[in-house]
DNA sequence: TTAATAATTAGAATAATTCCATTTAAACCT
DNA sequence: AGGTTTAAATGGAATTATTCTAATTATTAA
């Protein structure tokens, strides 16, 4: 059975979606689910095995696919850090992120309107910077979950 | 013929490996001279192809475990932005990076001190940050090269 | 100079991701 | 609704950056 996304989630995937042309299929809607509804940074292979339990034909490179499109779409947001897999987000207010070192976990960290302002202004003339990624690594809390 | 540092990286150099216990070989002071003689941001194989112009026998592992160890003494900082190969920059002041997403050129950004410490003050209590990345992408310059 | 140890080498192995050719599903049009 | 067009999903093979392994060579310390 197909990833039941809540009716306001439903709205803003088929909308973003539309807006480009592009179908908002099942499997779509599966994996932007299984990221929304445990915002843990999953990898494509957290997700892939999230998805199979919902929609188990599904393939690996259907699970690539959709999250480019969510990602061009931004309604998901990618976050890499050394050479780690990739992991994903649910894109939300302007966020930087933190890896443990210790437990590889990783944490979001708002960003106030001031510090966003002041780092893009470090964008020399003639440059346009269209995306900003600031990534911290280091000691982090002893896990609780 | 091996690659020739200048007096003063030679020195530091070799004493940032003699601090660690390390060997200041010919292939880690080479790996090392490419990389400051042009600061273009070069990655594994790019440093490989010009290391074997001096030691034509150096193997692309080496370049590796040469770049790791470089890496661990601080004299190279490596650079990771979406899935790209890793890019090595001889480490200087703290600074971010712009990638021009039409030519995959990188540049240099300065941060300056108080920008620096305000991004700082954005990891929460209870968290260390060992490492800071700050990464822009977007539309850069004309290239001139 | 020799022993002990660390680093280099070549090639195989790995792992995340992408590509390709085929099949299936969604949207559009009467 | 039914047929057509086009986009998306599928499975498996291919790619690519990087790491591992076992054997050889170089560096250091005695």
């Amino acid at each position: 059975m197909a990833f039941s996304l809540s009716p306001s989630s439903k709205k803003t995937f088929a909308q973003s979606l539309r807006e480009k042309g592009l179908r908002p299929t099942k499997q779509r809607a599966c994996v932007y689910g299984v990221i929304l509804d445990k915002r843990d940074h999953p990898t494509a292979d957290d997700i892939y095995q999230r998805v199979k339990k919902h929609l188990p034909s599904t393939s690996f490179a259907t699970v690539y696919n959709c999250l480019e499109t969510l990602v061009g779409c931004g309604l998901v947001r990618q976050v890499n850090m050394d050479r780690s897999p990739t992991r994903y987000c649910p894109n939300l207010s302007p966020h930087a992120h933190f890896k443990c070192t210790q437990t590889g976990q990783i944490f979001d960290v708002q960003i106030d309107k001031d510090t966003l302002s002041r780092m893009q202004a470090l964008v020399p003339d003639g440059f346009m910077a269209e995306n900003i990624d600031l990534c911290f690594s280091g000691k982090g809390h002893t896990p609780h979950n």
